[in-house]
DNA sequence: ACTAATATTTAGCTTTGCCTAAAATTATAA
DNA sequence: TTATAATTTTAGGCAAAGCTAAATATTAGT
């Protein structure tokens, strides 16, 4: 498995969860910031050592070979940032980049002992699940913030979207994994919320809404 | 700065220390396990970037800059090295592959982090002294093994040779950093010693003496 | 000083992973 | 139902980093 194609396979993942669906070249030449041409090639590659069934035209599907595979890169990725922000106190916005790079390391034996070292953590530092050697994901019972009624309370569990801009606003209003809050109120019209952190009560509009995962006791 | 490019660039700093004069093509080809045809490729290419001095037929010469890049590479190397034997536990003989790797992670500030993490250390784990970040080595005075005389005492403080061999040899006879090593008699004809570990008596080859580093009070 | 051996470089090919442009297929919409 | 648009694939190339074989320089032995 070349960096390249462990990769391919992970975003091929994260698609297929994400659209119940074969995967289109377009949209994996999207993500992947790349050509369409390109992802043609590798989808190629990956079909013929098994990974993948790919019918011309008509997108890709991962065999369970390359979703133990994939899932396994998932693994190595999210138990890296685990390290990052709870042994070398980077921040939760500051460790994707790095762990990109990590995910590629080659030994079965250092996934084994870093994973003891954490303490077999179950989530990453944004809420997802890190799944185990088997490839095989918990989901935890989770909704989002934007599916809560007034007077509802829920307890910050994750996030959907992790880029540093979402992940700073969040810092800036002190909600982290493990924050109460409190739905105040919901406007019908916009979906925007009045919600209470602590001591501090104000207003988050629906995109910031539906891309905090919640739990509800 | 390619993963090829620092691999080669780490290994022209140790050779350049070790011959004390320019590294061939030849030397380099072996080291790096790749044939002479190669090494010229990149020679060319480390000269254009300025890392080196190549002069053709006559070998390499690492600038200030190659020297500062690759010092940087063994800096990194041999801090993973501390982060694997004395955070996850692996045993000496087992974390060069894998620093090999790590040594290649870009972010400058995971390897301060790492730094402080790991308590700024001074040596890895085999002894070598690690670089500050600007490529400053500071050598530790040591002696081989073989050097001293009867009834001198030395602490162990590194290995000249660090293959997985050795260090498993010196592992079974209970020699690790910081053992003291008693000399009880040495042999003049072949150079091999008799000495003390703890409370064991036993010989060594002259070759076991001389891959040994000791500090003699 | 010359020839033979050794070391080094050059030329030309290979693979991986990417690209552009053109061709082919599938989807949309008048 | 066709024509147009969008998607996807193919063809042909490029750069990195390796290789073999051939050419060239250097070194050593007589
Ligand atoms: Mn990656
Ligand atoms: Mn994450
Ligand atoms: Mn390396
Ligand atoms: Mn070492």
């Amino acid at each position: 498995m070349t960096l390249a194609e462990e990769n391919y396979l992970k975003t091929i993942f994260h698609l297929e969860r994400k659209l119940k669906s074969e995967v289109s070249t377009n949209a994996l030449a999207e993500r992947m910031q790349t050509r369409a041409s390109s992802v043609t090639d590798m989808m190629q590659k990956l079909a013929d050592k098994k990974m993948l069934v790919y019918k011309k035209y008509k997108g890709v599907q991962l065999t369970e070979k390359g979703k133990k595979a994939a899932a396994y890169v998932v693994r190595k990725h999210r138990l890296w940032e685990v390290f990052l922000v709870d042994k070398l106190k980077f921040h939760w916005d500051e460790v994707h980049e790095i762990a990109e790079q990590m995910e590629h390391i080659k030994s079965v034996e250092l996934i084994k002992r870093l994973d003891a070292f954490l303490g077999h953590p179950d989530f990453d530092p944004h809420g997802d699940p890190i799944p185990d050697k088997d490839g095989n994901i918990k989901k935890a019972e989770k909704r989002l913030l934007s599916e809560l009624i007034k007077n509802q309370i829920g307890i910050c569990v994750g996030v959907k979207e992790s880029s540093p801009e979402y992940l700073q606003y969040l810092d800036k209003k002190k909600i982290k994994i493990g924050t109460k809050i409190n739905v105040l109120g919901k406007e019908f019209f916009d979906g925007s919320m009045m919600i209470q952190v602590g001591r501090d009560q104000f207003f988050v509009s629906k995109q910031i809404a539906e891309n905090l995962y919640v739990q509800t006791n």
